[in-house]
DNA sequence: ATTTTTGGTTCAAATAATGAACCGGTGTAA
DNA sequence: TTACACCGGTTCATTATTTGAACCAAAAAT
């Protein structure tokens, strides 16, 4: 691996939760040698992609990254269409929506909207990462994206979160290619206790999969009419919001989805 | 320099009038040896801040830098106060207002607002870099940041962008000295014909100016006493938002200030 | 059909990254 | 007051990576 990407894993340590990091929190996150980290986080500084509390000396992301991002989404307005797609579910069905990319080690949040009428809600964290193995926008990604994708998660250790989690390899092939014939992804509490979840994908122009619509919910209002009626929501969405974004559906997704919505 | 710097640099050249750039292009814009080149751009690409257009095979910012920018966001949000006063004063004069942070070779812009009751605009444009010898919002900061900014700016080649450029290190620095003791900048169609403009700083909790409120402004609509309205508003806005950044004006500044409100 | 231009690759030489040991400041407890 | 631990940061010989001129294949342009 390179030392640029050794140098850009850092910067995935940062999120809502953990803001700042210091150099010794550092070194044991990562078992990095401390003079290296120091060079890094120095140059990353430099760069602008860091800065330091200057208190207490810890990094934290600089303001470099909110130049990118306005740039990257001028260029690729997702977020903007996205969002009038999460909010136009989450008005309707009253439950937490979000959409979400692909990020090197999981899913990123987006954007989200809570439909809030309910008094139990899902705690959901943007800018968290999600893992590919336990939630549903994962899952739903990872079986219409590149199989090396697939290969690359499955390869490395999967974390259980709850006695839910899928942690076979083979568990998780087998239910991608369920997950492929009923164009949807579900996960029943193998994220968070309580919580299931639905999510499909949203495609590219060149009709991968490059990032999910999702619904997290709790298990106690989850019922097989309830499902079917966010499944549709879900899909009608994301082909318009493919429609956007000038992506396209694969033909045999729209196929099956075509399908769901006449029933 | 470092490699990972290196590497960093050339995410600034990517713009909104230049979102994707092809590694010839680079190429010629770095005069970088194209193997390493392809190498810095494909580590990146792994990292998630570049990603390539499947058919010209152009790199564009990928989508590692929305997240970060969520988190930077959530961690600072200064996007979100400093949209409050640019609405303010834009509305207040029906002028282009924005607000901008430091970047490595100049200001970049995080948020304007066009008053838009004029026929005449300012052309503006979001994530372009703002040279800091030749715009007010440059000047503004220069004069209240740390001097080895300075120093670093006035060390390289000061690029000229109209006949009113100023390129002399020595005139820059005297002006730096009169921007300290009005506690505003202003250029006179120094980066644009026919513009001019007036910058105020604010400060972070080090009393360090940490990014700058500004105005552009056609010079024919420029005359004294809508000059010293704008330079008021400017303070006023600064002078709030500092407090909701928890920054902290230094004492010969707000001494200024003070002054200047009371006319 | 041929030349040019594109993105991408190779491998020996040049250079930068690495990490164990070290430094100096700060806070804490004996 | 002293001793100790912990923090961020630095040093420098060793090691591994980066570098770039030449090269390749495919796609455009002529």
């Amino acid at each position: 691996m390179s030392t640029i990407e050794k140098a850009l894993m850092l910067l995935e340590h940062f999120s809502r939760e953990r803001p700042e990091i210091g150099l010794t929190e550092f070194k044991t996150r990562t078992s990095i040698d401390k003079g290296t980290l120091h060079r890094h986080l120095t140059a990353l500084k430099n760069s602008g992609f860091l800065e330091q509390n200057y208190l207490t000396k810890a990094y934290r992301l600089g303001p470099a990254v909110i130049r990118l991002a306005a740039v990257r989404e001028n260029t690729v307005p997702i977020v903007k269409t996205v969002q009038y797609y999460v909010d136009r579910i989450a008005d309707n069905i009253h439950e937490l929506v979000h959409a979400a990319l692909p990020q090197k080690n999981g899913m990123s949040a987006i954007y989200a909207k809570d439909g809030g009428y309910h008094g139990v809600r899902v705690n959901f964290d943007e800018a968290e990462i999600l893992p590919f193995h336990a939630t549903s926008s994962g899952l739903a990604l990872l079986a219409f994206h590149d199989d090396t994708l697939v290969a690359n998660v499955l390869s490395k250790k999967l974390v259980s979160f709850t006695d839910s989690t899928p942690t076979d390899a083979a568990d998780i092939k087998a239910n991608l290619e369920t997950i492929r014939t009923h164009g949807f992804a579900f996960t029943d509490q193998s994220y968070e206790d309580e919580v299931g979840s639905v999510a499909v994908p949203f495609f590219g122009v060149k009709g991968d999969a490059i990032g999910t619509l999702a619904i997290a919910i709790p298990v106690s209002r989850i019922n097989k009419s309830f499902h079917e009626i966010i499944i549709k929501q879900l899909i009608v969405a994301s082909t318009e919001l493919c429609r956007d974004l000038g992506g396209q559906i694969p033909t045999n997704v729209a196929t099956i989805w075509a399908a769901k919505l006449e029933v």
